[in-house]
DNA sequence: CATACAAATTTGTATATACAGGTTTCCAAC
DNA sequence: GTTGGAAACCTGTATATACAAATTTGTATG
């Protein structure tokens, strides 16, 4: 096992702490100074740990005042996605397998384009349905080309995050993305998976993500209905 | 004029490079050693600019290889909205004043709670239309509480920044925010105002915008018809 | 020619330090 | 008591430095 940067741990523990409540809303975090002490860091390390919690919404900063805690981000997480950060992060939040991933050629990468690598490996093709609260939330479409990635279809996904799976059996990580966001109608199949009436607008996001291995891609393509949550995100 | 700090002209020299087109994706942005020696700076200061950049999706680092570009975010920038960088950044892209600002009690913030301070001072109410291509993109619904503003509804915001504004008049700048993203109908307003077909989906965001000015916030809430344009963003 | 290894290059992590600028606190002077 | 201002505290910016880790390049050896 690996062991994370410092300044990692230090973000992780307070985004915890802040994610568990042990601070409310409106709370001051230490200063750099005393967080430097407590985890005997210099303090360009500890600011960079909070850089990334307010990059990610947890908390926010004011010259002369200090870091006021802003809560954990609420909703369904899919727009931050900060790093290792968003998750949904919900116990009740399951994922099931539609389809089970297969070997596909490549048509298209939900507009995106694709390199000649990728063209030729052929595509792992997949669907999961993410449920919550036992309401069907996202329906889930998701692309990635077969380089390096022995015996993929044979594991079972169902309840188990793609990125944490890529990350522990291939240590593939998630480095960044593009998406692209519409609102459309519901059609027959969306409409099926996600119980909502015919027609019904839901939200579409096209997305390709970047990896720690160079010209590895994922493409994932989301429906979500907004009838119940929001995506949400800070900026 | 107040001055930029200097890793922030870093970040917009460089990020105006890749806008223009002066590099292209794929290639490689000089190694922090030479923007060192070029613009004179440490390398901290310099690997803040490139930080910048990778969270605004403009370059990607590789460890032992160097910053691949990636070029500029396409589509309309209004989920990335990281720091003053987004920015539409087209020249055909115009606002028009639906409703000038006048004052109003408040009643709701688009869902977000607003503070005793907030409600005491009575609400900013305008409604604008953003415009590109000829084509409605945005109808943009904005309410800002009426603290420390003078003389606010006398401007003329038609083709003004609203953040430009609050920076160069009020010295107040946008530090961050939050918002929630829906998919809708459109009604009869924002159908004659987007020029799409009743009951066309179209994109809801709610956002709660936050500021330098402790406790001062700004709440909006955008409709946006994703037909021509999807919204684009990275992370 | 091909392989293996060493060296150079480049980004990642971390420390120590300094000063500027905004905020709060507290005390002295009026 | 109130006001003014100094001091303490806190975050923002910037530098100089060191070593680790990944990649590329060059070289020498078989």
């Amino acid at each position: 096992m690996e062991e994370l940067p410092r300044y990692r741990q230090v973000y992780e523990t307070l985004r915890r702490a802040i994610a568990d409540g042990r601070y409310v809303p409106g709370d001051l975090l230490p200063s750099e100074h005393d967080l430097c002490q407590e985890y005997a860091l210099a303090r360009p390390t500890v600011r960079k740990a909070l850089d990334q919690l307010v990059a990610d919404g947890y908390i926010q900063k004011h010259q002369g005042k200090g870091s006021i805690v802003k809560g954990a981000p609420r909703g369904i997480g899919i727009l931050s996605l900060t790093g290792t950060t968003s998750a949904v992060g919900r116990p009740d939040f399951f994922t099931r397998i539609i389809l089970k991933p297969e070997l596909r050629p490549w048509t298209e990468a939900f507009g995106f384009p694709i390199n000649a690598l990728e063209q030729q490996a052929g595509c792992i093709y997949f669907e999961r349905l993410r449920v919550l609260d036992d309401a069907p939330v996202f329906l889930d479409i998701t692309m990635l080309p077969n380089i390096g990635l022995p015996n993929f279809t044979a594991y079972n996904l169902e309840n188990a995050s793609l990125f944490n799976f890529l990350r522990t059996q291939y240590q593939i990580t998630v480095t960044g993305g593009t998406q692209q966001l519409l609102a459309i109608r519901a059609d027959k199949r969306q409409r099926e998976y996600l119980h909502v009436k015919s027609g019904s607008p839901i939200l579409q996001l096209n997305r390709k993500i970047e990896t720690s291995r160079p010209g590895f891609h994922i493409y994932s393509q989301v429906f979500c209905s907004t009838r119940k949550y929001g995506l949400i995100g800070t900026f």
